[in-house]
DNA sequence: GGGAAAATCTATAACGTTATAGATTTGCCA
DNA sequence: TGGCAAATCTATAACGTTATAGATTTTCCC
């Protein structure tokens, strides 16, 4: 009875009429040409009739909908975006310079599962090293190749939002940025997060906390040191963050770093990190520098993929879960195309209690 | 003097002049019709001329190409789609079920790379567990809304290669089927790992093997089954493979059956794997009963991401390079989609030898 | 210098869709 | 019964591209 003409992968269906199976080999695909010789009516009362237009009769609307499930109409794409310029691309820009154990993966399954019952696909637009990251985003634009785009890495002044804000081009961000632009994103309470970290550390009778900070460049960076260094100063902890390398440093150069560190005068007795390498890197460095997890030091991680717990049960261990975000971001980035009702655009994800199983898991 | 007209990201671009700064704000974007009125040609010469065609003069082509660059023309896809049926889109198709300590991300970015300097688009379409694995290359086929797929997680007797085999469809698989097919297809040799892992076992003084296989669905399961036995028959030591678990089991599953399975009476000495997570779970399982890896037995695994040398350096573990092998299915598809020269569509990469500090590195 | 062949260009139609204005039919009321 | 409005449908044009057949110009040879 129902016609979903943005089912799953286009699909139309009736309920009581099952698609055809496809019609055996070379037979030419329908189009509303071929629904306006069977059903008598022109192409464009046909097309008319398929987006439910209030000037179309109620049982003409029934006839070509079922002649259109009956042959298997799907709309030709490049029809369409000819006509209307709507691509149904979602483009997901991506740098690669994204963590080793990354969230890619994650990020693109759950973006790719929320488009399912919709009519969009996911253009997937990794922009590399040598590439200046407003590269893909003005091809975008200037081409009109997708109707919204997916960013990630978000700088606190970052061009990208600038560019896409001021042409009022649809965008949606995994993170965000601090320009007094007010734009639509998903982002983890990082700042929350350093917060809980520390105060789980001083719980643990921790006094002299360390932290590898994310690369500075990156908005979350700040968050992550405000939330540590705030925290700290509150609960009278000392505190210092790594100067020679961030979380997407080489894992050697984590290593090496967290080593020295411990190898010299006044050691840390707790560490914080926001990912998995680098909690693998600075348990693997202050190790070979004599000191144990549990024992000698505690470290708190955040990471996408359950797994630290595997490397180390002792690890602190708090989950960011991306597939959320992508889920979200997809969603609302669909609305603003859409111009539906604004649902609200900006979430900040709060973190869970840690997941270690001897740790307290209320306050 | 060159025009590229499928430079990065279908700019167009000449050496004496550079392409003019995007328009400022509510300039249309140049079409055919653009160039046509701004050189006093007809639409048709113009874009013969922009794709070389024989009938059209030299300094014709060449006035032309200058004002398309200078107008800073790109192709309408939707036009181009239109009116050719050529979309210019490969599509990934991808189970999620993937390994969590993915490949994805990486065939992903290579696959991305090897498109840069093309007009073709990188749509990503995963299908989820309640899925059939037809359903998006039905779709794709039917709605001929690509030109060509990339396949991954290839089973021995595979019904979508069968399927587009059978309609010319232009595809590539990472795995290859055993069908009597002959598909293009990028593969780790998955036997010559095993038999390479049975052999630095054994070098190792390690006679009793034990495995655990990949899922026994996926071709390259029964690759590294065959390696694996029949090496292992080779060099006289004894085998068995797990039977509950599979190298796609929770890792926690995995662990248990290690852990059982060292705990019995007669506890293997040596272990292969084909994953992060396997090797981990295996190692883990194999200390929670008291055995050390190095000492008590020797463990081979191969990964994606160097990373298990992190995890217990003793581990002995081969590189599998995806990288490699997205470039190469993204390389030969198009070559496929666009009848260029047939360059051998199908390639077996070879294990190279292990990468522990202390193995005997040649033979 | 005439004519045919080669070189170069153009007009037209079509791909599948939708927006628009207009055409036709039906219903209703005076 | 005439006339007008509402309801329903249709013809046309356009989005940007390319294939095709044909038109025009130039070149060359006898």
């Amino acid at each position: 009875m129902h016609l979903l003409h943005r089912g799953a992968h286009d699909m139309v269906l009736t309920t009581d009429t099952p698609p055809v199976a496809p019609p055996d080999s070379e037979v030419e695909r329908p189009t509303l040409k071929t629904i306006a010789a069977a059903t008598g009516l022109a192409i464009a009362t046909v097309s008319r009739a398929l987006k439910d237009a209030p000037d179309i009769g109620e049982d003409t609307k029934r006839r070509v909908r079922e002649t259109a499930a009956l042959l298997g109409y799907r709309p030709n794409r490049a029809g369409v975006r000819l006509r209307t310029g709507k691509t149904n691309v979602i483009a997901l820009v991506l740098s690669t310079e994204a963590d080793v154990m990354n969230h890619t993966a994650q990020m693109i399954y759950s973006i790719a599962a929320a488009l399912r019952e919709t009519a969009y696909h996911l253009v997937v637009m990794p922009y590399f090293r040598d590439q200046d990251p407003m590269t893909p985003i003005r091809y975008i634009v200037e081409t009109g190749s997708a109707d919204g785009v997916v960013l990630n890495q978000i700088m606190p002044d970052d061009p990208r939002i600038r560019y896409m804000s001021e042409r009022g081009f649809p965008f949606t961000a995994h993170g965000r940025s601090d320009m007094g632009i007010d734009h639509p994103y998903f982002d983890f309470d990082n700042e929350a997060f350093a917060r809980l970290g520390v105060r789980a550390l001083v719980e643990r009778q921790r006094q002299r906390l360390f932290m590898i900070a994310p690369p500075r460049e990156q908005s979350y960076s700040g968050h992550m040191i405000t939330g540590f260094a705030d925290e700290a100063a509150v609960q009278r902890a000392r505190f210092e963050i790594a100067t020679e390398v961030s979380s997407d440093s080489h894992s050697e150069q984590m290593e090496a770093a967290v080593y020295r560190r411990f190898q010299s005068g006044n050691p840390p007795d707790g560490i914080l990190v926001g990912s998995t390498t680098a909690a693998m890197a600075a348990v693997n460095g202050a190790e070979r520098a004599g000191f144990h997890i549990g024992a000698d030091f505690d470290l708190v991680a955040k990471e996408a993929i359950p797994f630290l717990r595997r490397f180390r049960k002792e690890m602190l261990v708090v989950h960011e879960d991306v597939g959320r975000a992508g889920d979200f971001l997809a969603r609302t980035l669909i609305a603003a195309i859409e111009r539906r009702t604004p649902e609200a655009g900006q979430f900040l994800d709060k973190p869970e209690h840690l997941g270690a199983d001897d740790a307290p898991q209320r306050r």
